[in-house]
DNA sequence: AAGACAGACAACCGCGACCGG
DNA sequence: ACCGGTCGCGGTTGTCTGTCT
């Protein structure tokens, strides 16, 4: 493959950008916008391929760049955004004003290197309940990613959109040159960032409608209803659109363990799916966690999980330390588990 | 003061998706 | 349907800088 088309030129410059080549190239943009990147180069008198052109536009020179230190709540977004949709840094980048995609994986990566020493350092602990980002050690995020069902782009995309929108709640995007870089964007979720469970065992019609009234949503989106139990606050209740087609109204848990008061622990956290399906069970006994859905909810009483609901269960200790092959383990009886966000106990 | 080291950031590379011919 | 050009994304590498020994 080598290089993009454009890029097979002798004379092109890599590396570094000059300040000269910045105020070129920003000249050029701002006067005659950037329609096609591969005539950039040329018509802006730079010695670059024009990816490298928009690679340095959108990550550096944009005018609506915001730079600096990521604030606590961008951190929290970035959390929570990344258990839903993992390594794909542009979406999260797209709900992040003034972020860009490479900023956000840069940061992340960074993270995940302080993370890996940390439970190195310590080994009696677990690595995996202490802080956030929480499946941010090598051994989980490696372990984790292959769990990760492929969604169907489009239809996440739209429904995680509308998700974020709905629920998130997010601050419209800065204007440009408003110069407006000390306002982090609101994000009310829940100070834990909680664990997602799917399960694909659940098939369902997609959704006649994405436009419908807030009220019709409650009835025909498919989106669920699911708790995220915090440390100090009363669990809030979100929606969350399924992110694999035909999963619409799959069961999903969201729970933050450790985050329990004791009255909560080990009782069974149930929210049914507009179907009548998808049950979010839940159950937690001192210091493990069980996630789980069961299709036929009313066959159940509150703590009986027969063999086949098993299959759709994750379990795990929270002494008990995530690696690769203690999540294989995981996996091989969480039949249908899709993706594992992470937990976070502050 | 100098080298080692780690973190942050910038840039490149490879690949897939998209689009027009 | 096929093909080439282009764009966008995610993974990876390189570079700079601050801190520690």
């Amino acid at each position: 493959m080598g290089h993009h088309s454009c890029c097979n030129q002798q004379k092109v410059k890599r590396g570094l950008w000059s300040p000269e080549e910045d105020e070129k190239l920003i000249r050029y943009i701002t006067t005659h916008g950037y329609g096609c990147w591969s005539e950039v180069p040329e018509k802006a008198g730079l010695q670059r391929c024009g990816k490298s052109c928009r690679l340095r536009w959108i990550n550096y020179l944009r005018p609506d760049i915001r730079r600096g230190r990521f604030t606590a709540e961008e951190e929290k977004l970035i959390i929570s955004l990344h258990a839903i949709v993992g390594n794909r840094w542009a979406h999260i980048a797209s709900h992040l004003p003034g972020r860009t995609d490479n900023e956000i994986k840069n940061y992340w990566n960074s993270w995940i290197k302080k993370k890996i020493r940390k439970p190195a350092m310590s080994t009696t602990s677990s690595s995996v309940t202490t802080s956030s980002p929480p499946c941010s050690t090598a051994a989980s995020d490696a372990a984790l990613g292959h769990l990760q069902t492929p969604f169907s782009a489009a239809a996440e995309h739209l429904q995680l959109d509308a998700f974020l929108s709905q629920s998130l709640a997010l601050p419209p995007p800065p204007k440009l040159g408003s110069g407006g870089q000390e306002s982090p964007p609101a994000a009310p979720l829940p100070p834990h960032c909680p664990f997602f469970m799917f399960d694909t065992s659940v098939s369902v019609s997609p959704p006649s409608s994405l436009t419908s009234t807030a009220a019709a949503h409650q009835l025909q989106h498919p989106f669920l209803t699911f708790t995220a139990a915090a440390m100090d606050d009363a669990p809030i209740s979100y929606h969350l659109p399924p992110l694999v087609d035909g999963m619409g109204m799959a069961g999903m848990a969201a729970m933050d363990c450790g985050g329990l008061g004791e009255e909560e622990r080990g009782h069974d956290h149930r929210e049914a799916g507009n179907n009548g399906h998808a049950v979010v069970g839940m159950a937690n006994g001192g210091g493990g966690c069980c996630y789980g859905q069961k299709e036929e909810p009313t066959a159940l009483g509150q703590d009986q999980w027969d063999d086949e609901s098993a299959q759709h269960l994750l379990m795990w200790d929270d002494d008990q330390e995530l690696t690769p092959s203690n999540l294989e383990a995981m996996e091989s009886t969480a039949h249908s588990l899709l993706f594992m966000g992470p937990n976070d106990h502050a």
